[in-house]
DNA sequence: GCCGTTTTCGGCCCGACTGTTTTCAGTCG
């Protein structure tokens, strides 16, 4: 059992209990602990089977909802959400989800008009029986039959290499209306969550109402949600929703602080600010009626002391305990990036050749790269050994003419289904750098899938393990694996493991953070197909930010001897 | 139900916008 399933199931109990009119205290301690699972970088399920570990000493989880949890694993059912179902139907958890239906309301449908699910409300509606209720009017009618109407086509997450495109073009759309003092983009974009369900844009100016007027008529605004003095939110012809918030230059600092989240951290710093007789909000740090501090996100932190803390870190994972100790580490930095370890030419499935990829990745300033087309079981694109072998002297020929950056004969070999790789022993050996990767096969078992990375990383020439569980954000989840066993051999071995910042993000960052708990240490990749997505690298650093890297743990932001001195196969000649 | 540098009892993060109202509840982030 994934810890996003028990997360979903303490969710649930929150939901019924919320509908059930329960203590609101009872309701946010469930939500919490869903939060706290859902963050848990360890399988959560394996931990209480284990029978050493105690739920307890994790954050707002105590007696009480660490017996629902283990029951949950054990039996499959949690006793509370039993006893809540027999009198709150689990349909009416889905009219949760319909936009401006809370708990108040939905329980109101059930007590008055016996509706406990999405097709009893639509037949409620049709009937008007709800705008007999009294407290709706024609807009919340409409807006309720909207809801139904698209009530199975739940709300889309979008990869951040796209929202990226989306956020770039709002802001440069409201900097040339002028008038703005300073501008950023907050929320999970700006903690660089891998997907993002919507965009949230701070605005310090001096004329709100121009700035929120503006908003509402950028060109892809389909359809203006809500719009206020201060704030507005819209929705794009994607369906990606942009929330614009604007404040005085004084409280640019804590707007942004405030809106870049997560809101786990955010309830904790609150709770610190309490503790300290101080009041928290977007406006700044208050003492009393009186703002100490809220022009810079520095300033606010400071003011409850602590030091600013990288919002790739703001998940409330222990970053605010090391941010008052002053031990916050120093996260790897785009900048500290040397070389580019995976990246393909027209050879295999990219779209540049080998002089383009090469001379667009020297513009970068990079000091090596490495060519990683395939090995031949990768149908269509795949190359043998005698053509890996053409490509490699090629590479020997304009190594010789090239100054500043050097190009690594590499090669990215499929790891068979069988668990044999693609290549054998004296083909690896002759590269610089390999880069083993499993593309096919992926419905196997996990232990089949497990042992097939353990027979790569068991191989002295094999140097990295590439986008190591499968996963592309959001289509296609990791395939099943030991994790744990695969980043512990990877560190006993020396092989390295890769962070991919394709649309893949693979690994994920709280993998990246086990492994690195493991003792693994990282290799940052774009997986370039084309001399555009060489760019890519500022995605894997992004991942490697919030697994909390530094660049110690990464070989390639070393010089390039020290990099091949790092490698396995170093040791191998 | 959780939690404790003021607490084992009595607290529990904070504010904006909407829609429906005439002062506010509900929703949302």
């Amino acid at each position: 059992m994934q810890n996003t399933e028990i997360a979903r199931a303490l969710g649930e109990v929150a939901d019924l209990l919320e509908i059930s009119a329960g203590n609101p205290f009872k309701v946010r301690a469930y939500r919490n602990a869903a939060r706290t699972v859902a963050d848990h970088p360890d399988p959560i399920a394996e931990l209480v089977a284990g029978g050493e570990f105690d739920l307890t000493e994790l954050p707002g989880i105590g007696g009480g909802i660490a017996k629902e949890i283990t029951a949950l694993v054990q039996t499959g059912s949690m006793p509370q959400r039993q006893q809540l179902v027999a009198t709150v139907p689990p349909g009416l958890l889905d009219l949760l989800r319909i936009p401006g239906l809370g708990p108040k309301r939905v329980k109101l449908f059930h007590d008055q008009l016996k509706v406990n699910s999405v097709a009893d409300l639509k037949d409620a509606l049709e009937k008007g029986k709800i705008a007999k209720l009294g407290g709706f009017g024609p807009k919340l009618l409409e807006k309720i039959r909207e809801g139904v109407a698209g009530a199975d086509t739940g709300p889309q997450r979008i990869v951040l290499h796209e929202a990226e495109q989306y956020a770039r073009a709002i802001v440069e759309y409201l900097k040339a209306g002028g008038g703005i003092d300073a501008i950023d983009v907050a929320g999970s974009f700006r903690r660089r969550k891998e997907t993002i369900g919507d965009l949230d844009i701070v605005v310090s100016c001096v004329n709100a109402p121009d700035v929120i007027a503006r908003f509402g008529k950028f060109g892809d605004v389909t359809q203006v949600a809500s719009q206020g003095d201060t704030r507005s939110t819209v929705r794009l012809s994607s369906g990606l929703q942009v929330d614009l918030r604007v404040v005085e230059p004084s409280c640019f600092g804590a707007a942004m602080q405030y809106f870049t989240g997560s809101q786990a951290h955010n309830i904790e710093l609150r709770k610190i600010a309490q503790g300290k007789k101080l009041k928290l909000n977007e406006y700044g740090v208050f003492r009393g009626s009186k703002c100490i501090s809220g022009r810079t996100e520095e300033a606010v932190y400071g003011a409850l002391d602590l030091d600013w803390i990288p919002p790739e870190m703001r998940e409330n994972r222990g970053e605010i305990p090391l941010a008052k100790e002053h031990k916050l580490p120093k996260l790897v930095t785009l900048e500290e990036m040397r070389g580019d370890l995976q990246m393909h030419t027209d050879a295999s499935d990219g779209k540049a050749t080998l002089p383009e990829m090469i001379e667009a990745a020297r513009a970068l300033g990079y000091g090596y790269v490495a060519i990683t087309d395939h090995s031949p079981r990768t149908s269509m694109a795949g190359q043998t050994p005698a053509e890996l072998r053409a490509q490699w002297k090629e590479i020997d020929r304009l190594n010789k003419g090239m100054r500043g950056l050097r190009v690594l004969k590499s090669v990215e070999m499929d790891i068979l289904e069988s668990g044999k790789l693609d290549l054998p022993d004296d083909v690896l050996a002759e590269a610089d750098y390999v880069v083993a990767t499993i593309h096919y096969g992926l419905k196997q078992s996990e232990r089949q899938l497990t042992d097939r990375l353990l027979a790569a990383i068991d191989n002295p020439w094999v140097d990295a393990i590439g986008h190591p569980t499968g996963r592309i954000v959001p289509v296609r989840p990791s395939y099943p694996l030991d994790f744990d066993v695969v980043a512990t051999a990877a560190a006993k071995a020396g092989c390295l493991l890769e962070i991919n910042g394709s649309e893949r993000m693979d690994l994920p960052d709280t993998l990246a953070a086990a492994a690195k708990s493991h003792g693994a240490r990282f290799v940052l990749s774009t997986d370039a197909h084309n001399t555009r997505e060489l760019r890519f690298m500022r995605f894997a650093v992004a991942v490697a930010r919030r697994a909390w890297l530094t660049a110690s743990d990464i070989l390639n932001t070393r010089p390039l001897p020290d990099f091949l001195k790092g490698l396995r196969r170093g040791r191998n000649r």
